[in-house]
DNA sequence: CGTGTCACG
DNA sequence: ACGTACGTGACACGG
């Protein structure tokens, strides 16, 4: 106990009932953050305005949403930092002095500076018609989102421990065979040293250079090496895939089991992406391992608890289904309506062939070209996707242009309102701002004009399983269910649920999702949603 | 701490 | 002629 300290009991006796008027709490800063130190101890509050989330409804795309920054930005005040007031090189109690007078004096300056920036924000919301996007989908996402962080998900440390062990092994096996073809042993985590090994010493043809003009060993490269015949490359793949799984995930995730709760609770940041969507870290659950057999062995290791199940359940298409919606695409609107194989169509109209018998190959080429629309394509990039020589990339394209005219007339006016006005919109009112685009040289205003046609599609999408969230809680309340969210995966929920509420949350989660854009907005297309229960979540998925 | 790589949508 | 697919976060390497 430090001097003039009173007891922590009494202070949090005095403490709470002040949270218990909501009026104490009205503005902060980063509330999320607020609202899980404090219900660690029991104090629940109605979250207000938060000018974190108040600055990024206005500029999303500014890089730094701290208060520090804001402070600065908006109020032309440099905060005090914790660590300057807190100084360093003392001992224990010296330090805990200084820090209890310096702790209250950082508090009270954050407090001041949320209020102030509140003032400047609050009116600039308002004039540029922010207001909607900030209370209906920025501030709502604060609860809902400590809540699923607070609950958390249960993953299995005997699944991990195992799989590392197996993964360990397999590497082991294959080092020892590249070890062997490459006369040598050295760092096969070391991109370097691959390449000397590879485009050095073997004199394979290097296809690639990274940015600092050293060879590149990604991936694509080793796979046309691989895809050649070449045997040493396809074991590098492997090796690499193992390495992944195993320090990422096999032996990192462990490490994030809650011992109180036996959970794994990831954050997730409301104010991160330019586009809208969340992001997650410590740990990121939203990048875990489903593309691969391998890597949906990690993922088994998410389950329910006991008498408990998960509950996946993610949007199809959403992306193309906006697009459909916003350019207007007849052919489109059509194949969605009538829950057609969205590719399939699309190589039927571009290549004439019915969509029964669809051969695979042309079907992923389709495929890769829908996906190419939404980020803004190009030539260069679709031709790098498929791996083939850009000319054929660019026919595609054309043709596509031809049998979508649409598609090619909503780029063309996305391209051309960035120009003018400096930004675009999701269909939601979300507004995202581009200032360098009139100064910026050819390619930069390429890039520019790639993410301003794909931030309001994926922004869109964003807005839409926001609104679902944000109904969730309160839906699963009014049905009597006791289903709780844990996960969002960008257009996937999971929920885990009560074995003899599977079917019921399913149906719930369904309505609520498909619903989502309602009454805000009504779509020309249907959403479709997936949803299944498991144990776990690689069998939800 | 920047770079390369790779996991996800 | 140029250099590009959109949006993230984590890990290992190496200076």
């Amino acid at each position: 106990m430090v001097e003039g300290q009173i007891p922590f009991d009494a202070a949090l006796a005095r403490l709470k009932p002040l949270f218990e008027d909501a009026a104490i709490l009205k503005i902060a800063h980063n509330m999320k953050h607020d609202l899980l130190v404090l219900s660690r101890y029991g104090i629940d509050v109605a979250p207000i305005d938060d000018a974190m989330l108040m600055s990024y409804a206005l500029d999303s795309g500014r890089g730094d949403h701290r208060l520090e920054e804001l402070a600065r930005n908006y109020c032309g005040h440099e905060a005090l930092t914790f660590a300057s007031v807190t100084g360093a090189g003392r001992n224990f109690l010296g330090f805990a002095r200084a820090a209890l007078t310096a702790a209250t004096e950082y508090a009270a300056e954050q407090a001041d500076i949320s209020l102030r920036l509140w003032r400047v924000l609050k009116p600039r919301l308002l004039a540029e018609r922010m207001t909607t996007v900030y209370e209906t989908l920025e501030r709502p996402m604060v609860a809902t989102l400590a809540r699923m962080e607070r609950r958390g998900v249960m993953v299995e440390r005997a699944t991990l421990s195992r799989l590392s062990g197996e993964f360990a092994q397999d590497m082991a096996r294959l080092e020892a065979e590249i070890f062997e073809l490459a006369g040598e042993s050295f760092n096969l985590g070391s991109p370097k040293q691959l390449g000397d090994i590879l485009f050095g010493k073997m004199g394979l043809p290097g296809a690639k250079k990274t940015a600092t003009g050293a060879w590149s060993t990604s991936a694509s490269v080793l796979e046309d090496l691989a895809v050649a015949g070449n045997d040493f490359s396809r074991r590098i793949l492997d090796w690499r895939q193992l390495s992944k799984l195993k320090s990422t995930y096999a032996d990192a995730l462990p490490g994030y089991i809650n011992a109180e709760t036996g959970r794994v609770h990831t954050s997730y940041a409301l104010a991160a992406t330019t586009t809208g969507r969340l992001s997650s870290s410590e740990p990121n659950l939203q990048n875990i391992p489903v593309r691969n057999e391998a890597g949906r062995k990690i993922r088994k290791a998410f389950v329910s608890a006991p008498g408990h199940v998960l509950i996946s359940a993610d949007y199809s298409q959403i992306e193309l289904r906006l697009l459909a919606h916003i350019a207007d695409i007849p052919q489109l609107r059509r194949a969605f309506a009538e829950n057609l194989d969205i590719h399939a169509m699309t190589a039927s109209e571009m290549f004439n062939v019915p969509i029964k018998d669809m051969p695979p190959e042309t079907r992923r080429r389709a495929k890769a070209i829908n996906f190419g629309i939404i980020y803004g394509i190009s030539a260069f990039g679709l031709a790098n996707q498929l791996s083939i020589p850009r000319e054929e990339a660019s026919a595609y394209i054309k043709r596509y242009f031809e049998r979508f005219p649409g598609i090619r007339d909503y780029m063309d006016s996305t391209r051309k309102t960035v120009r003018e006005k400096g930004e675009v919109s999701t269909i939601f009112g979300r507004v995202y701002h581009f200032p360098g685009i009139s100064s910026a040289n050819a390619s930069d205003r390429a890039f520019y004009e790639r993410a301003a046609i794909n931030a309001p599609i994926q922004g869109a999408a964003a807005d839409i399983i926001r609104r679902a969230m944000i109904r969730m809680d309160d839906a699963l309340a009014r049905a009597g269910l006791s289903a709780q969210m844990l996960l969002q995966v960008h257009d996937e929920l999971v929920f885990e649920a009560p074995n003899d509420e599977a079917e019921a949350t399913i149906e719930l989660a369904r309505r609520v999702m498909e619903q989502a854009p309602a009454p805000a907005v009504h779509l020309a297309v249907p959403l479709k949603v997936d949803a299944r229960a498991a144990a776990n979540w690689d069998e939800a998925h």
